[in-house]
DNA sequence: CATATATATCACCGTTCGGTGACACCAGGT
DNA sequence: ACCTGGTGTCACCGAACGGTGATATATATG
């Protein structure tokens, strides 16, 4: 499993393989196939064995239970958006599970969904479907230009590694997500 | 080239190879060497033979010259996604520009931005640096939900086959556009 | 006809890939 | 002492990979 991890986020998705693992964790390959039948089951293995989308969102700051839905809606997609830049085992599953599907990327696809939601209805909040997608494009839209980041293929002069670029995006963020709930009765709460 | 562009929207990046690529084409691999020197010089040849990112985008329906720049963008995303969800090839290109760095990706990455933004110029509009950031994150997000459908992983219950989805997206995306546009200052036009 | 040059084919190299069969080891139980 | 079952190592397989040398064919120029 630690091997794993590292290739992953050492390599990229594109080094796993038989050889490569068992050669990155000094063991014969052959265990591999005795003790997880194939390479799938070693994925889904690894699916079960961690935490695949560390869930510091459920960090969020306690908000006013009166807070409106804009801010709370910001802040998640601000603090989710930074702790993906930060996880580089996180970003390397990403990009896997837009280029092959396996036992791994389905669970990670699932996992990252889901937590996004859970931070909200946790609060009570029950986002409508509008509310739903308009969460997930921004996000998705974060996730894209960060992996084209950390792929050193910048969209145009846009370096998220520049503190200027990000604070420009979050700002962008926080306005289209305001501008978005402007306008739009406030969802019910608790 | 011909043979390349089957091989990527058949088999994706992955199975793009000097021997796949001769197969495919029906020649001796060498030949590739002899006319390119390398895989990387038969993908710049490929960069140079064709349009990477067909202009759908600038078929843009003209507007009034008066019309609000919420319309233009908001039309502009929504057309740019429609095209890019019919290109397949486009999408395989983007998804290898996400995970590897070669003459082909880096040149994908700079005409799909460079069209997008010339959309807008030759309308006469100057898009200030958040609105630039604005089209980009939005459009990033959808490429990203493209993606993630077409290899089957999609997000949440998110299918974009289904038609009610993608109109679920596309009014997102107009209501995102309207809010960020309100209470900003028209930008100056030509 | 002869020669030079470009074009295309074949055979081969070493390496890595995913996958498997055979064998050595080393406990515990009988 | 003997079997047994779990554990690990080694050697090996066919296939595909990227890459190269020698060689045939065809064309055009002297």
């Amino acid at each position: 499993m630690d091997a794993l991890e590292r290739i992953l986020t050492r390599e990229g998705f594109t080094g796993v393989g038989v050889n490569a693992l068992a050669r990155e964790a000094g063991v014969d390959k052959v265990l591999i196939y005795r003790y997880f039948g194939s390479m799938e089951g070693l994925l889904a293995a690894f699916r079960d064995s961690r935490e695949l989308c560390p869930r510091v969102v459920d960090v969020l700051d306690e908000f006013p239970p009166d807070a409106p839905m804009s801010a709370l809606v910001t802040r998640l997609l601000l603090k989710s958006g930074r702790a993906f830049r930060k996880n580089s085992l996180a970003q390397e599953l990403a990009r896997w599970e837009l280029t092959d599907k396996n036992p791994l990327t389905v669970a990670f696809s699932r996992a990252m969904e889901k937590d996004e939601l859970r931070s909200l209805e946790e609060r009570g909040v029950r986002p409508d479907g509008e509310t739903v997608a308009a969460v997930i494009l921004l996000l998705s839209g974060v996730h894209y230009l960060t992996l084209r980041e950390s792929v050193k293929n910048p969209i145009l002069d846009m370096d998220l590694n520049d503190p200027g670029t990000v604070q420009l995006v979050e700002t962008v963020i926080e306005k289209l997500v305001k501008g978005f709930f402007e306008g739009r009765e406030e969802v019910p709460r608790g």
